[in-house]
RNA sequence: GGCACCGUGGCGGAGUGGCUACGCAGAGGACUGCAAAUCCUUGUACCCCGGUUCGAUUCCGGGCGGUGCCUCCA
């Protein structure tokens, strides 16, 4: 079997990735926190971790991969947006969870083998910190519990950061409780109008960084394979996962390897709510195809910066239109079933180098539109759409794609008729009226192709 | 201030110590009544200055420019 390389931040570099269960791969990703709508940024990790399930899929079976992406459904801005809506913590959270999955759906992002919220987590959270306490690497003070990290000599082996470099960084007042500034919180007291649970440390809600490791625990284990996100969560959130499961398992390695996504900008600024910039997947589902994010999501290798703006998006648009106007020309052939082209796969096997994969799909396109014989456009679309597959790209239905089937009967057969007489003339070389007939198609946004074979139609989408 | 990352042709974006990335856009050609699609061809590309080397966009050092994180942020 080809080996597949990823890059690691915990040793930053790429490594040979090696499971620890061949038959049962195990990997972590943060998910969201529900108090809000979804931008495009926040869709970037299910879309790269997504491609690496896939093709994790493809190394060791679709049974062989479990990925779980945690929902965290208490914290305290879905509180403040509870408050602000007069809704219940509970609505504000299912209703944005559910937005959300439709969101990803819509991105070809398949729902991950397990969904764990944190409300339903609260006793191995709880479980946890307590290890966490009688090992002496957390305390309690005021209510709250905190993490001692003086106690975890590696503190900061992923951020590759000192404890001393944090500690004259540091820009926030510390609060009075905290034995060192660096400590963090695991448990927070709740005030009678705040949600929280019974603990051994009183009424209380847990904090974030808490979540995802208890949860990591309780569904894939003390050790598991691949745990990812973006690269913003490397420092603290990633860390202090780190600093909370190794120091309550007894010093056991949390993840073997740390994977992170590049950020996401608007242009020159940060996308960010108060600059106004923000760009919801859900507004952008209404002028683009979820292919089209996705894709566009794929054009820069995953850990690199990627810049969004509208221009992205209609160039994707057109570099789909070439895949999708192969896989049309071909609709009538049947596919014959390939193995995924071995360069398009090496591709992806070198730390997921989707730039590079694309390449190859657009070289499997060309050699699909000059394939001559039968027997060679069978297997050339087979291998496309294979290929495509890995990605999660061109498996769209090529007459969707180009419009075809978003419009009434009506308006279907309108076109039909238009082109029939346009084809009525042409046969007559009445090229006068022919052009006349188009300029008419065209002003309905349908483009005409003459082929040897006829004419077909497409709508164009500016 | 600390830590990390980046600087490739009109745009996006891979990659490599010497050989076409690729896509979009542009130019020329084939095909076509004309378009479109497709195919073929095409463009002084690798921030600056040193160094290593037979040879550097690719390695090393310095500079300039940009970005992210530094405890709510994917």
């Amino acid at each position: 079997m080809k080996s597949l390389t990823l890059y690691d931040t915990m040793a930053r570099k790429k490594r040979v990735f090696e499971p620890i269960d061949e038959s049962r791969v195990t990997m972590y990703v943060c998910g969201p926190t529900v108090y809000s709508y979804a931008h495009i940024g926040n869709a970037r990790p299910p879309v790269v971790f997504d491609v690496l399930r896939r093709v994790l899929a493809h190394l060791y079976g679709e049974s062989g991969v479990v990925l779980a992406a945690n929902i965290t459904d208490i914290d305290d801005k879905i509180m403040a947006a509870a408050r602000e809506s007069g809704e219940s913590i509970e609505a504000v959270a299912t209703r944005f969870a559910r937005i959300y999955r439709e969101d990803l759906d819509a991105l070809g992002i398949a729902p991950p083998t397990l969904e764990p919220k944190a409300t339903d987590h609260i006793g191995p959270m709880i479980a946890m910190m307590q290890r966490l306490v009688d090992t002496g690497h957390a305390y309690e003070a005021e209510g709250h519990v905190l993490f001692s990290v003086k106690s975890y000599e590696a503190y900061g082996a992923l951020s590759k950061r000192s404890l001393d470099d944090m500690i004259a960084g540091a820009r926030v007042e510390v609060a009075p409780y905290k034995k060192d500034p660096c400590d963090f919180v695991l448990w927070k007291p709740s005030s009678e109008d705040e949600p929280g649970w019974d603990s051994p440390w009183g009424r209380g809600r847990p904090g974030w960084h808490l979540e995802c490791s208890a949860m990591c625990e309780a569904h894939l284990g003390e050790t598991i394979d691949i745990h990812g996100g973006g690269i913003d969560l490397v420092f603290p959130h990633h860390e202090n996962e780190i600093a909370q499961s190794t120091c309550a398992h007894g010093g056991k390695t949390m993840a073997n390897y740390w994977l992170h996504n590049g950020f996401l900008n608007m242009g020159s600024d940060k996308m960010s709510k108060s600059l106004g910039n923000v760009a919801l997947i859900r507004d952008l589902l209404k002028t683009w195809p979820g292919e089209v994010l996705r894709c566009a999501l794929l054009t820069a290798h995953y850990r690199a910066p990627l810049t969004w703006n509208a221009d992205l998006l209609a160039k994707t648009r057109r570099s789909l239109d070439r895949i999708y106007g192969v896989l049309r020309r071909l609709g009538d052939i049947e596919a014959v079933a390939a193995d995924v082209p071995e360069a398009f796969l090496d591709a992806l096997l070198d730390d997921l180098n989707t730039p590079k994969a694309m390449s190859e799909l657009f070289a499997l396109a060309g050699a699909a539109n000059k394939a001559e014989t039968a027997e060679e456009k069978a297997r050339a679309k087979g291998e496309l759409l294979t290929a495509g597959a890995l990605m999660g790209l061109g498996q769209d239905n090529p007459d969707a794609w180009f419009g075809l089937t978003g419009m009434s009967e009506a308006e279907r057969a309108e076109i039909d008729i238009l082109i029939e007489k346009r084809q009525k003339v042409r046969a007559d070389k009445d090229w006068a009226t022919a052009d006349a007939v188009r300029d008419e198609l065209n002003a309905r946004k349908v483009q005409v192709d003459d082929g040897p074979e006829g004419s077909t139609w497409r709508i164009v989408v500016e």
